[in-house]
DNA sequence: TTTATATATGACTACATGTTCATATAAACA
DNA sequence: TGTTTATATGAACATGTAGTCATATATAAA
């Protein structure tokens, strides 16, 4: 495997981090795990979204590597497994608040 | 306007920066102007897509904040103009690396 | 075993979006 | 003016994916 292969295996790897984080609904769940763990009906009241949707925005983010499984009789209780992603929201509300702001100021 | 939806506006703002970055020929792009700004044909060659692919790109990026762009006679010449976005690839790669770290040694 | 509760999944729809082809626009120059 | 170079865009296609409905699975309790 040549550096250039390897290179875009990598890009794929990180491109496939960020569509995750990409979705005002996978947010949501984040956010509703934010202050600890959770099971999925919780999740569901906090998110305002279907226990269905909910599943499949869970597995997506568990593969991802981002959320935590764990059983508990007849619940299932989800996790943040890389808190890094908390960084991640606070640099994007950083960079976003300066760019609103500069709009604002367009508008004076 | 409440509280609620005002978040709900935030947090689509947040994934809108996260899905942006969460494509892999959008990463080649914004790191061949990693060191520095780039006429269009220089990215182009630099990203090995073609010129209407990044062409797209680079007005998806633009208008999303993440870029800059200037002309200069016939080229068109474009910079990061987030340069927080590096701090976020940074992590990701991070958490990506302890990630890969884990999976390696559950094989041995 | 039957029943109830909690979560996951197969099938499907609707919609968004990455990519390409051909062509348009914009600027410099002869 | 017409021509060439550099970049952008309309149209169309293919693919991916969020969301939903009905149903399946898994665990606990009666």
């Amino acid at each position: 495997m040549d550096r250039k292969k390897l290179s875009d295996d990598a890009l794929e790897f990180i491109a496939a981090r960020f569509k995750l984080l990409g979705e005002a609904s996978r947010l949501k769940i984040i956010i509703a795990l934010q202050n600890g763990e959770r099971n999925v009906s919780e999740i569901v009241e906090a998110s305002a979204l279907t226990q269905t949707n909910v599943s499949r925005h869970l597995s997506a983010l568990t593969e991802g590597g981002i959320l935590s499984r764990r059983r508990e009789g007849l619940k299932v209780i989800y996790a943040i497994a890389d808190p890094s992603i908390f960084e991640m929201c606070e640099s994007v509300c950083g960079s976003l608040q300066k760019r609103l702001g500069t709009q604002a100021k367009a508008f004076k």
